[in-house]
RNA sequence: GCCCCGAUGGUGAAACGGAUAUCACAACAGUCUUCGGAACUGUCGGUCCAGGUUCGAUUCCUGGUCGGGGCACCA
């Protein structure tokens, strides 16, 4: 539809003698202003010198003709000089009709058709339980990738954990300071991360075990403390593969460290001798300040790699695997200064590599209630937290499949609604007491459609139709722009939005009118069907699950 | 100290240089149970400060205030 009307605005732009002008179209954010609108006369009159007010007349006028009277019912200048543009009735009946018989293709694009994006998340590291912060990367990450798919994109999941250096030693370091060789979970190697972590702090004596025990890892030759890094790194990678089923997602590729160090470390030498990289104090060092960024060590005067050259081995390593026209890694937002180096670096070693990729920051997950807000080293998991969110969905939920359901849109919810790379503050209570401005609340709204569409028999019910349209079906027709602008500009905050909206105009419709055994009742099945279809659909791209009750 | 990011009703968020700044939560006042009230209707209340660019600024520029993050041998 917007299609449609884009090219309509085209043509009459150019019969009023202003071809070629860039120009937008967009839903009003007052739906009184009409369906659509335009600001085509505003930059033409800049471009030609006229009045805008006066050439938005003309441009109104000639729109009326360029559009037909069955997709327009009223075009109107308003403000300084938009045109607005209201649907005929049959107009938004048709639209409506397309998304319910459309069903699961409703809202598919075709903006990213044939286009091969590879998208990094979540990027848990190896000996360390996942914490509350990778939930953020890991949920964005996820409806990102499905959101680019939908545009028609071929993709690559991939994430990147870490399994090899100083933190790795400590965990190791406090195994076998309690005697363990067989750890048996993820929680009891976080444990020993912790204590190893803390001696590294206070006791020198330790600390210079736990470097000693860093490079034995990279050496690799001492076959006990390989067996105990495989073992426990086979652990952590279970629970990993295990929270994300929770979060529906899966990776093409499950990069580590230990993968890239052997790349990192000859691009980052051979770099060395063209000049790129330098020497420092024994260390091997990228001097950022020619490009106004964070000068950083890449290989340690020990001759260990660190995370920055893994990175730059990283980049290799994904172009070897799965090439792509688009690599997008996203990460927290405290790694943007040390990510501005590594691509500063790339940019040297591999420009066009570096060209491609594009780093997005998400913010940190705050918990607002005191009761779980961690204090230093105690940090919340990323399971313990998931975990006590299904406990308090289970009070409302008998069942567990949906209580799980439910936790996971809840938790889901709270993070995609807002931009991503600004911090989010989840309050548990809110977002489970669940009215208004959350996952459930969509996801209860989806379920009454439903129940509706099963109640409701084949071609029974009335055939009358209502004058004007409602206000949910001049909503549902603006489905396809809104996944189409989210993917654009990796925004999925904007189908969020706009799914609570449709929720909301959905609850003012059921309250307002009844559907089935109306005088309008098909009509009013297809506009329930056409908004389910919408719902389930956003709600599947952002990666949260549509129970069939609640 | 230097660098980056942010600041929108009590709270959390929208607004690709445009319209009377949108939405939700909370608060207050109603609906009284219908195809399931995890709902609906109404009221209240806001762009950090000072300049500048522009016909027009929440948006762009300069300065300030406040908050978050980063600043080489950790990730």
């Amino acid at each position: 539809m917007e299609e449609k009307i884009r090219k309509a605005v085209a043509e009459a732009l150019g019969r009023v003698g202003a071809p070629d002008i860039s120009f937008t179209v967009e839903r009003p954010s007052v739906a009184l202003h009409g369906d659509y609108a335009t600001n085509a006369a505003l930059v033409a009159a800049k471009a030609l010198g006229r009045k805008p007010h006066e050439l938005a007349d003309e441009l109104a006028r000639t729109l009326i003709d360029t559009l037909g009277k069955d997709i327009a019912s009223h075009v109107g200048v308003a403000g300084p000089g938009f045109v607005n543009i209201t649907l005929a009735r049959e107009a938004v009946t048709l639209a409506v009709a397309e998304a319910a018989a459309q069903g699961p293709e409703w809202g598919k694009g075709v903006t990213e058709s044939g286009k091969r994006v590879m998208v990094e998340y979540s990027n848990p590291n190896a000996f360390k339980e996942m914490h509350v912060g990778h939930l953020v990367g890991t949920i964005v990450g996820e409806a990102l990738s499905r959101l680019i798919e939908n545009e028609g994109a071929l993709l690559a999941r991939d994430t990147f954990g870490g399994d090899i250096g100083p933190n790795v030693a400590k965990a190791l370091w406090g195994l076998r300071k309690k005697g363990i060789s067989e750890p048996a979970t993820a929680n009891e190697i976080g444990i020993a991360y912790t204590e190893g972590s803390n001696a590294y702090e206070t006791d020198p004596a330790a600390k210079e075990e736990i470097d000693a025990l860093n490079q034995a890892i990279y050496a690799g030759t001492d076959t006990a403390l390989m067996e105990l890094w495989r073992k426990g790194r086979d652990i952590s990678v279970e629970e990993f593969r295990r929270i994300w089923r929770l979060l529906g997602t899966h990776f093409d590729f499950e990069f580590f460290d230990s993968d890239t160090t052997e790349i990192g470390v000859r691009v980052v030498n051979d770099g060395l001798n063209k000049g790129i990289f330098e020497m420092s104090d024994g260390a091997v060092i990228y001097n950022g300040e020619k490009k106004a960024v964070h000068t950083m060590v890449f290989i340690t005067s020990h001759d260990t790699p660190t995370y920055e050259a893994k990175d730059i081995g990283l980049a290799f390593l994904k172009e070897e695997r799965w090439s792509s026209d688009e690599s997008i890694v996203i990460t927290g937002n405290e790694q943007t200064g040390r990510f501005k180096t590594v691509l500063a670096a790339l940019a040297d070693v591999a420009p066009l590599v570096a060209r491609k990729t594009k780093h997005l920051s998400t913010g940190f997950l705050k918990l607002a209630s005191g009761k779980m807000s961690s204090r230093e080293g105690n940090v919340i998991t990323a399971a313990g937290f998931i975990q006590e969110i299904i406990e308090l969905s289970a009070e409302k939920n008998p069942d567990p499949l949906i209580a799980e359901q439910v936790a996971i849109g809840a938790i889901k919810y709270m993070i995609l609604r807002q931009a991503p790379g600004s911090d989010i503050i989840f309050d548990t209570e809110k977002s489970l007491s669940l009215e208004g401005d959350s996952g459930p609340y969509l996801q209860y709204a989806l379920v009454r459609a439903k129940k509706i569409l099963a109640y409701a028999s084949e071609g029974a019910g009335g055939t009358g139709e209502p004058d004007a349209p409602y206000a949910i079906e001049r909503l549902i027709l603006h489905f396809p722009a809104v996944v189409a602008r989210a993917a654009r500009e990796l925004a999925p905050n904007l189908l969020t939005t706009y799914l609570t909206e449709l929720a909301s105009a959905w609850n003012t419709f059921y309250a307002t009118e009844q559907v089935l055994g109306s005088s309008e009742e098909l009509y009013k099945q297809r506009v329930a069907s056409a908004f389910a279809h919408t719902m389930t659909n956003g709600l599947t791209l952002l990666g949260i699950p549509t129970p069939e009750k609640m």
